[in-house]
DNA sequence: AAAATAAAAGACCTTTATATCTTATTGTAA
DNA sequence: TTACAATAAGATATAAAGGTCTTTTATTTT
């Protein structure tokens, strides 16, 4: 559905959004940590969307990933669009090069329908409207980390 | 959203589909150049869905893949299966390891009507039943040639 | 019946794209 | 001025896509 990069940077800008209080900063290493992303991939990512506006980041010490008002604006879409583009939303899914009515595929007109509302799912969620949503505790940006407890029984 | 392999895989299917009148056999080649397939990509994923028992092929002259009334019974959802396995249906989008509502992503919610939706189409759609649609003529499952028409130009 | 031929099946290789790692540089705060 | 952390370019590994060749099987033709 959509790329590992995509995936990751959607996990890391919402992992930054629900530690954004008061301009709070989150470093590269605590986002690839927590979200199990390869170090340098996460911060290649993070550079993208800083370099794209969408998130504010900060060099030096207590340097590091944040949010500011404007940047809360974003939906997560924009962050779709600067990793993967659009294919997602307009692409044919049998791969034709144009999707339209003109020179329809087989499946063309049962895809228009989810290709809008996968597109709604991403453009209608803003940072700032999920935020909320994300320090509720009741949803998850990783797995369980289960070889931590496999560890701690071989001591 | 679907890979390279299974847009071609349901693209020769359904190519086949609209030329099984009376087990009319098809060939790779024929399939290969109508569908601008790789020629030995297409005979490989032939061969998948022929193992599968979800296509019927022929060997020898006037050979080649055709279906039967029990192969026409199957739907695109067991050759995204064949050839993808089922992660468009049940893959959690921000790729965590277990997509469920014990330990849901921020997403999840907004994606299980979606991912639903998808596997529907695919599931409810038969061979049968699209048969006569593509007979039909308004749905294509190609790209117009331009550069045939560029090199008459420069005749 | 034997030889020639057509087409799928299958093993293996090359290229390309994606993902991950390495190393070095720049800017900032204490 | 020193340590910290983002930025940046580039190398390496892995996976996906595409291509070459050989083998097997069935059908013609002689
Ligand atoms: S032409 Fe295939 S989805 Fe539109
Ligand atoms: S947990 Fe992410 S979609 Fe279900």
């Amino acid at each position: 559905m959509l790329s590992k990069s995509c995936e990751y940077a959607l996990k890391s800008i919402l992992y930054i959004t629900k530690h954004s209080q008061n301009l709070e900063r989150v470093g590269a290493k605590n986002i690839s940590d927590e979200l199990d992303i390869p170090y340098h991939f996460a911060a290649k990512l993070l550079q993208i969307l800083a370099k794209a506006d969408i998130i504010s980041s900060q060099k030096g010490p207590n340097g590091g990933f944040y949010l500011t008002a404007d940047n809360l604006t974003h939906s997560l879409a924009d962050v779709v669009f600067a990793i993967d583009g659009n294919g997602i939303f307009v692409d044919c899914i049998l791969g034709l090069k144009t999707c339209s009515e003109t020179r329809p595929c087989p499946l063309h007109y049962e895809f228009i329908d989810i290709k809008i509302k996968i597109a709604k799912v991403f453009e209608d969620t803003t940072l700032d409207q999920i935020k909320s949503k994300l320090l509720s505790g009741e949803f998850y940006l990783n797995n369980l980390n289960v070889s931590c407890q496999y560890e701690r029984k071989n001591k």
